[in-house]
DNA sequence: ATCCAGGATGTAT
DNA sequence: ATACATCATGGA
């Protein structure tokens, strides 16, 4: 295994991985060890590892620095995937000035958007609907194990995320037998499309945000909150806010001038409200409402 | 036991 | 277009 660092110091704005990887956005990292929740008996933060093109990849972040481990050299794509060169103080700078969105922004420092991969961040987030965000993580770990390539390093076994061809041929009645349930259709269904190959990510990708939802869209499982977290964590579309439970209230509650009576128009709103790079703050708020307050 | 979780789909209006 | 019931599963 290569080892590297990169010093926080290089990272504008600074990173923290724990929030960036456990805050809802992506279910592709697995923490290696105790929950920090509910441990904080440890100096550094924990490993995380995940597999990203075949290649096995851990990361920690110590006191000063990003730490890594791979069967490859890591650092691109961890620059890449977690938007490690991304300003993070613009954002936040450029963010509204409400007060729930500056304690959003004050209490996970550091956290950044990720860029996941589009089939994974898809499956993924057609598994969220109705479901918990541990349960959710819990759900890719189990199609992982089950249906994704097995990569050995380092004296253990990683997963690779499964193909489309994979959790295709895998079908309704074994996906149920994870834990799925009624997503279970939605996901083969889904896999069947990417795996035909009619359906790439820069196919579905549009430069308006709009479009690029209407596409998602035609996926099976796939409605107007899931169209909006794809195109937020996979697709780069930092401006899409997803209304989803806590959004929701958060406008019920805290920007109750930008509620309307539909999706859309909500979600064009609030968006209007948190500023252009919105998605961001939608992304702090939710993480932020599920833990603190 | 009843309710809820990062909602979407099918059907009736 | 909009309203509504229904869809598994596990935890509180």
């Amino acid at each position: 295994m290569r080892t590297g660092s990169i010093p926080l110091a290089d990272l504008p704005g600074g990173f923290d991985l724990q929030s960036t990887v456990e805050s809802g956005q992506t279910f592709r990292w697995e923490r290696e060890g105790p929950d920090p929740e509910t441990d904080r008996a440890h100096g550094s933060d924990a490993w995380y590892a995940t597999v990203f093109d075949g290649e096995v990849v851990r990361a920690r972040r110590s006191a000063d620095a990003l730490e890594w481990e791979s069967t490859t050299d890591a650092e691109p794509v961890l620059r890449a995937r977690l938007r490690l060169d991304e300003d993070l103080a613009a954002v936040r700078e450029g963010a509204s000035d409400d007060p729930i969105v500056r304690a959003a922004y004050e209490r996970y420092p550091g956290m950044r958007l990720v860029d996941d991969p589009f089939f994974d961040c898809l499956v993924s987030f057609v598994c969220s609907a109705q479901m918990r965000v541990e349960r959710i993580r819990e759900m890719q770990a189990t199609l992982r194990a089950r249906y994704g390539e097995p990569i050995e390093a380092d004296g253990r076994t990683y997963h690779a995320f499964p193909t489309p061809a994979a959790l295709a041929a895998a079908g309704e009645t074994e996906l149920r037998e994870c834990g799925l349930g009624y997503r279970a259709p939605y996901v083969a269904r889904t896999a069947e499309m990417v795996a035909s190959g009619e359906w790439t990510a820069a196919d579905v990708r549009a430069d308006d945000l709009e479009t690029t939802r209407e596409r998602l869209c035609e996926f099976v499982g796939v409605g107007e909150k899931v169209a909006d977290c794809v195109a937020l964590f996979s697709l780069g579309h930092l401006e899409a806010v997803p209304l989803d439970t806590w959004i929701r209230r958060a406008v019920r509650e805290h920007f109750p001038a930008c509620a309307r009576d539909d999706y859309a128009s909500t979600s064009r709103a609030i968006r209007e409200a948190f500023g252009p790079l919105a998605g961001y703050t939608q992304t702090y708020v939710f993480h932020y409402l599920r833990h603190a307050e």
